[in-house]
DNA sequence: GCAATAGGGGATCAATTTATCCCTATATGA
DNA sequence: TCATATAGGGATAAATTGATCCCCTATTGC
């Protein structure tokens, strides 16, 4: 496995929230484990544009950091099923908040990001 | 400058406002910023551990995004500042959530990112 | 026997992000 | 004359993250 370099800064809320919420589909996954997508065959469905591997490293990411709890079903073929620890529960308003922003301002986030400044006049200095 | 190679994602809430919130340094500069830190040289004060390079190049993202204003004062030594726009302002009460999260779970987020795997029992499966 | 199902992991490559190093400009004060 | 303050950018290296490819387990059904 990868071994990290850095040291992480660990200062305020804004960094350690960070340090477990980093991850190109970790918000996603906590989202719909619950919304009651607990299999991972569920979640990689919901998640099409991951990969299987991803998610499955980004669902031990988040169970080593307790927000979710994995059980295995002793049967063949095999069936493990994830659910939100009472800690991950916690976090499903902020994601809330989060993914509201994002609807309320949809339109123009999409202007914004999808322009890449062709020809914007950005440079024009605000001279006072 | 570096050219995107993939398409974002751009489906939901969730993948807009991670379009705009991504990077290491631009919550807290969003953050700071609103604080009233708006010269660029106070915002590497007060964010000693980013290098002035990437501050720069996430603040003129946060431009771009239309976050921030950039304000030129054509005085030498040269004397910029920024400022957050109304756009940008909506953004506050979202960090403020974020924040408070992290802040509420500092001692067991702390913890979880420290313990780093180290003979733990995660992989007791959990067998019904 | 062979495919399908369901979950997982190692090795490796590609993409992205962050960090480093060095260079530019101008006025002020020692 | 030289260091300092202020703001910025190019080139490049290092770190991190994500994607791909291929392989394994065991049972059921054809």
């Amino acid at each position: 496995m990868y071994e990290r370099k850095t040291t992480p800064n660990l200062n305020c809320g804004l960094d350690l929230i960070g340090e477990v919420l980093y991850g190109k589909w970790k918000i996603r996954l906590l989202w719909f484990i619950d919304q009651g997508y607990q299999r991972p065959s569920e979640l990689q469905r919901k998640i099409p544009d991951a990969s299987r591997r991803v998610l499955n490293i980004q669902l031990k990411e988040l169970e080593e950091h307790e927000l979710v709890t994995r059980k295995i079903y002793p049967v063949v073929p095999p069936k493990v099923e994830y659910s939100l620890t009472d800690f991950g529960k916690t976090l499903i308003p902020v994601i809330a908040t989060l993914g509201q922003w994002g609807d309320e301002h949809e339109d123009r986030l999409r202007d914004v990001i999808l322009k890449q400044n062709v020809g914007s006049d950005l440079e024009v200095p605000l001279i006072i």
